[in-house]
DNA sequence: ATATATTGTTAGATTAGACTAACAAAATAT
DNA sequence: ATATTTTGTTAGTCTAATCTAACAATATAT
């Protein structure tokens, strides 16, 4: 069983890792907010535990358990953060904190109900997948926004950025998963974007925004 | 803010409670399964935080604010249950595990949308009552079965023992808070009491049990 | 009333997980 | 190619919460 802590960090590690499954020491600390000695050392801890591949001045990667664990971490936040959403009645912006902390509830059948009462759901209310009950997710791969061009139709299938005020921006757009988005113009000098959606014309989108928008090419 | 582990001391410290308020060391520290001089430091420092009243050699007994917070807390733990037994389909015998480290969740609004989902109830699925936002409980006064008399007609309000296996007996005699129990007989050597309820005729119940159950006369 | 048992405290050690200071290795820039 | 910056490690400290051993106070029993 891994500690409240272990689970933190694992998690992480799967959240950073890289094309190549790669986190440096130095990326993790700043992600975690947690000063790089301390890294270290749980690091060689988590080696100890056979969960990180761990060697002096290396890259970081999870092992296969390591992986696995993680996963099933983030399915636990991600189960989490459906069910406040869909049975609890909260909105997508207020569930990432509260599913921190039930993340680590330690009780297989706890989420395991929650998973049926949600009947079973393959992403989670920012359009992440969610890991199956070995660890394993299936990413879909979508496109950026704002690696779109002028003229296309795109669907917003999920969101990148899940902080709150990220989330609350979006709201107060009338901005949803599902949603049909149609690039009207693109600004050369700052590459924000004009876009029509629903009843809202020409809405302007920064960068910020539209490389946070993970869409679908409309067919 | 109070640590998990001083809100389990607080709550321990709530429940252990007598009378007149007031808790031994020994007792707290066989209760909570801590040895006795982890206890008195811990005690220390809640008196520093002024939510135990401590002097030395003298039983604990909590201060006003110490109660408030050891309510609050079990008002998580109990709209938890609630929360589960009601909204998520367990059964009374498998939610206090769960709800021990939901109760330690730090989001004010989890625990309020749970109590609007429950339509604000004020006894949990074991009959305990479920403490107001203020902490603040009100104890319904209770007969318990076995200082009931032959031939009275009881109804079953709340059981004192949470214990999965006390639980698990009361399924496998169909019994359930709500039930009308009537006294047939009582052995005078053991107190085991044999009732009828429901369909069951002539049921028999030991004292462990019957001074478990806690009952009102039918009226 | 004194001996014994129980209960409670003090002192010091341990572990997990954090930190700072100092140093070492690797990467980058001149 | 060497100097500088960035990244990573080692060594040692700190705090919260636990423990054991030893001692002290209170309660109980004869």
């Amino acid at each position: 069983m891994n500690s409240y802590t272990e689970e933190n960090y694992l998690k992480a590690l799967f959240n950073l890792a890289n094309e190549t499954g790669e986190v440096n020491v130095n990326e993790l600390s700043k992600w975690l907010e947690i000063k790089m000695p301390t890294v270290t050392s749980m690091m060689k801890k988590l080696a100890e535990k056979k969960l990180v591949h761990y060697e002096s001045y290396k890259p970081l990667r999870l092992t296969e358990k390591g992986k696995k664990e993680a996963g099933l971490v983030i399915r636990k936040h991600r189960l989490t953060e459906m069910f406040l959403v869909n049975k609890m009645n909260f909105g997508w912006e207020d569930v990432h904190d509260i599913a921190e902390q039930i993340e680590h509830i330690q009780s297989p059948v706890f989420f395991e109900k929650m998973d049926e009462l949600l009947g079973y759901p393959k992403i989670d209310p920012h359009g992440s997948p969610i890991p199956d009950s070995n660890g394993k997710m299936i990413w879909k791969v979508y496109e950026k926004l704002s690696d779109c061009k002028v003229g296309e139709t795109v669907k917003l299938l999920a969101v990148i950025n899940t902080s709150s005020d990220f989330l609350k921006f979006l709201n107060s757009r009338e901005m949803h998963l599902g949603l049909k988005i149609k690039i009207k113009s693109i600004e050369a000098f700052d590459k924000s974007m004009v876009v029509s959606y629903s009843k809202r014309q020409n809405e302007s989108l920064s960068q910020l925004v539209t490389e946070r928008l993970l869409v679908e090419k409309d067919k």
